[in-house]
DNA sequence: CTGTTATTTCAATAATTTCTGAAAATTCAA
DNA sequence: TTGAATTTTCAGAAATTATTGAAATAACAG
């Protein structure tokens, strides 16, 4: 099965990108011909298109299978094993946005609130846990934001993306709104909490 | 200047995530030494508290300027030059989010922009496009919308993230107010635009 | 200029990662 | 059971990437 020249241009691509989203470039190049084919592929067609050893595929779907990316499917009467990717893309993104908060943020999050328990020797150590705390606490913030997100569904994802910086109107309108309901400023003080 | 244990943790950290994150493991820590530190240091003293070769701080160093992640700083009556990561950190998140699209996203989206402009030759190559235009779209979507974002100033930022889930229930209110005004049902129905 | 200090470049080597082929393990029909 | 088909494992080879030391270049004080 020789690759269209369509579906060859994107899979060299994600195969050389692949190095930069953390994944060998044969892991990059399965995931893109299993995102753009028909219908699922079993492990011998996946090492003939791309021309690579059947261990070699082996490794790379497990390694995609570990990142919920790809799914064995079964066929009927087939003995094979067969594979394909979520077909929601927006399921996709969620995947990927959690698997890599797992490996990318989750580790650096938990050894920055393990040090933060550290008392500081001295001033070069305080100001390191100062500066430590910040990342924290923004890490904290993204990802806790990152979660509610990730519980919209679609239709709500994609309005509160399509709405853009739309968005900072919105926020305009919000604090307007706890200003007349409230007598307050706007704002966040966390004075205002009670 | 031997690092205290408590830098020494954050700094081997950075440079095993290093690899993750798509630096090597000295970029990570040089990053992690610079943005730790009180002051504006030194290629030497980067390469002491490393325990590296000078020549790879020197490349460690001009990749993280290349980043925009690190700045060169003068000191009066030195001749050499000094190194510190950006204060604000919200503005290292901001330029962490550029770097990351312009490698890691828009050589994609460009390719898959020529790619949807050829005509398909079978229903194979229609199928393979069709999901070439599924993800296009989506990353256009939400590169648009950080485009947005970027723009906001950090205390509104700050308080999109700090709104969270919340921000569903703001939507659910703009969808009443654009029902009371328009007399239509909600959504995001393009036969609506006119 | 000249010599000294500081930085960068780059070819060689070290370290790491990826890929393969052969063998082992698994699955299942007969 | 047996044995054919399929998948996985893994040690070693191949390829890639990171690091170094030495040499070249740049910057500048005297």
């Amino acid at each position: 099965m020789a690759l269209s020249p369509l579906v060859q241009t994107f899979v060299l691509h994600f195969g050389e990108m692949g190095g930069r989203w953390g994944v060998n470039r044969t892991v990059g190049q399965i995931y893109a011909l299993l995102f753009l084919s028909d219908e699922p592929l079993n492990a011998d067609q996946i090492t003939e298109a791309l021309g690579i050893s059947r261990s070699n595929t082996s490794m790379g779907i497990k390694e995609l299978e570990a990142w919920r990316l790809v799914r064995k499917r079964h066929i009927q009467g087939d003995r094979r094993d067969y594979f394909q990717t979520p077909d929601d893309i927006w399921q996709i993104l969620r995947i990927l946005a959690e698997e890599r908060r797992k490996r990318e943020i989750d580790p650096t999050l938990s050894l920055l609130r393990d040090t933060l328990m550290v008392k500081p020797a001295n001033d070069l150590e305080r100001h390191a846990q100062d500066r430590m705390r910040q990342m924290h606490d923004l890490i904290e913030l993204l990802t806790g934001w990152a979660d509610d997100v990730q519980k919209l569904d679609n239709e709500s994802l994609g309005q509160l993306l399509a709405l853009g910086a739309g968005v900072s109107r919105l926020l305009d309108v919000k604090n307007k709104i706890t200003v007349f309901a409230r007598g307050k400023r706007p704002g966040r003080d966390p004075k205002e909490a009670a």
